[in-house]
DNA sequence: GGAATAGTGTCTATCAGACAATATTGA
DNA sequence: TCAATATTGTCTGATAGACACTATTCC
């Protein structure tokens, strides 16, 4: 019985997974999720964050820590039948761990790599499936902040969402959307401080954790860095 | 390693659970979920269904199986460390086990009745996360039609969400949506026969597995059985 | 015809998509 | 002033809510 962790974050304008290289048999040598085993008496929440601190050096519990599914089909570990709960946790860049500084090797992949197809064991089937549950959970709640910092603004939230969906959005709509959902974000009063441009309104978490109505994801897909794309492609 | 299993089915016009009763301790006696443990070598969809069919006589598959969540938490079976996996199964009653024809002790218990709150060990909880599960898995996706039988008319699929929702649904948007949702429905173009009342047209589940745009759930609940509550409590 | 059930017409309010315009900063 | 970014105005089309109406059966 193990726990492996699907650990998600933007950074460098990318959404990104934690990897870990093994460093034992089997598998020994290949990138893995962080995980391991649960230990007699232990709650299953509590070993994939006591896991995650141990082979990531994550510092702080994640934003958000969700229970995804349970992968127990024979043969996924050469081990024997090693049953394992993937959990899928989000945090925001300031919050996540810095790749290679502790005990475990470790890296972000950006998500569309190809190098997260060739993990250990089922990790990419368990990775390709926390993408699909962070993607479509931003949908109808409020996860979506647990990427972004503390505080932070309309357009980083956009950008959140942006990148896990593949898109781009239409920034005045999506403005009047968040702030037009009650309890999605709280406005500070504060403002950003940048070199050239306007300063942007600075919002923290609410208090809702679902979204009625819920977020409207685009039929079609956009690459998000593509400015130039139009959705039905003339002009 | 165990599973359990909420098996949903609609009956007397009413969502209903199937539990066993325990004969065995610990909880001997007391009603519970279906489930048993996983057996050296085998699939926990293997499993779930295996056990259904050992202890509640379902002679077919379920019309949908789904894993549901891992419970782990210490001291939820007094045996010791027991984590479990339990699985949502939809059935239309026609394909439902009968209640205390087999070898364990069954029945269905009627959700919303008081008796799902006292079952053996957390089967409450798992009860509570299948129904909320159930829920919200028909507002996008098309898996109501599990409950429904091989043909079935609009106003059979509207009952079924007006039963799970516990809400009262308008017939013709009801009509609208479902009959316009690209891959819901596929009309036969046979009628019901009935006493008294216009035939209704029988329709089978379409390809789509997943609705867009969604159905959108009431935010006030209104109960299913009170045709004369109106929304705003006005007449 | 009347009761019962199925299905349709249609008005309105709401909301998302599109995209132009204005606002506020630093260089 | 311009470049860059944030925010708002507003038109339009799609769709959900409300609810009255028609259709088809059996008695």
């Amino acid at each position: 019985m193990s726990v492996d962790l699907v650990l998600l974050t933007v950074r460098d304008d990318q959404l990104a997974v934690l990897l870990v290289r093994r460093g034992i048999d089997p598998y020994r040598g290949r990138w893995a999720l962080p995980g391991g085993f649960v230990r007699p008496g232990e709650d299953l929440a509590d070993a994939a964050v006591r896991e995650l601190a141990e082979e990531t050096g994550l510092r702080h519990p994640p934003a958000h820590l969700e229970q995804l599914a349970t992968y127990g089909t024979p043969g996924r570990d050469p081990r024997g039948h090693v049953v394992t709960v993937a959990f899928l946790a989000l945090v925001p860049q300031s919050r996540a761990p810095v790749a290679g500084t502790d005990a475990a090797d470790s890296r972000w992949a950006a998500l569309g790599d190809t190098s997260t197809a060739d993990l250990a064991f089922d990790h990419a089937t368990i990775v390709a499936d926390g993408l699909e549950r962070a993607r479509s959970k931003i949908e109808y709640s409020a996860v979506a902040t647990a990427f972004c910092e503390p505080e932070f603004t309309v357009a980083a939230l956009r950008r959140i969402y942006e990148l896990v969906w593949g898109c781009r959005l239409d920034p005045r709509n999506f403005h009047r959307k968040v702030t037009g959902t009650a309890g999605f974000l709280v406005p500070t009063g504060r403002l950003t401080t940048r070199d050239g441009g306007r300063p942007a309104e600075l919002y923290r978490r609410g208090e809702a954790g679902l979204l009625h109505p819920a977020m409207l994801r685009p039929a079609r897909e956009r690459p998000p860095g593509d400015g130039a794309a139009r959705q039905d492609g003339s002009r």
